[in-house]
DNA sequence: TACTCGATCGGA
DNA sequence: CCGATCGAGTAA
């Protein structure tokens, strides 16, 4: 049966570790007709003020404000004037960091993400909990090391090459075997 | 206030 | 390959 991600389980582990453990968990979005929920099929790690592609590596400023709270708060924001880019922030109060869900089944791409899940900056500092309509649980569903891939994340090369190679990027593979 | 550029996408 | 489209960050 499933069970909700709490906050709590977003603040003690390094972010690139929880990038890689919120594969398979379902991202759960509330609609008029009832929850819809998507697996999670590929992520990004965002890590400190130090990770030159961090929104945070310039400080704490209007935007990156949320990347600063305690861990299991959404952060959304506007790329290219055009999609709105959904991430889990993670870590303790005031450590910068947060995982960007890049795509879940059967949607690929951040942009098509909050698209398909009708999400927007609305939520940006909201709860990662039914209350916000927005929320991740943990159905069961295993993934084994080697069901997953590590990449460089996408589109970050103005961050210079020490960061932009980081394999800060995790795919599923294959479709994981569901349990029941 | 005046720039520049982006954690993207869809169409030429 | 290129344009869309707008807010954040920086310089002034």
């Amino acid at each position: 049966m499933p069970r909700i991600v709490k906050a709590k389980a977003l603040r003690g582990r390094n972010t690139v570790a929880l990038a890689r453990w919120l594969l398979g968990k379902h991202l759960v979005r509330a609609t008029r007709t009832g929850p819809v929920a998507r697996m999670i099929t590929e992520t990004e790690a965002y890590h400190s003020v130090r990770d030159r592609a961090c929104h945070a590596s310039r400080g704490r400023t209007r935007r990156s404000e949320t990347l600063f709270a305690a861990g299991g708060v959404w952060y959304v924001y506007l790329c290219y004037g055009v999609h709105e880019m959904l991430n889990l922030v993670t870590g303790p109060a005031d450590f910068p960091a947060a995982v960007l869900i890049r795509a879940v089944d059967g949607v690929s791409g951040p942009g098509r993400v909050t698209r398909a899940l009708r999400v927007d900056r609305r939520l940006n500092g909201a709860a990662c909990a039914p209350a916000s309509g927005l929320w991740i649980e943990d159905r069961g569903v295993r993934v084994s090391r080697r069901a997953v891939i590590a990449g460089p994340r996408v589109g970050v090369d103005y961050a210079g090459p020490v960061w932009a190679k980081k394999p800060w990027r995790f795919k599923l593979t294959a479709a994981p075997a569901n349990p029941d």
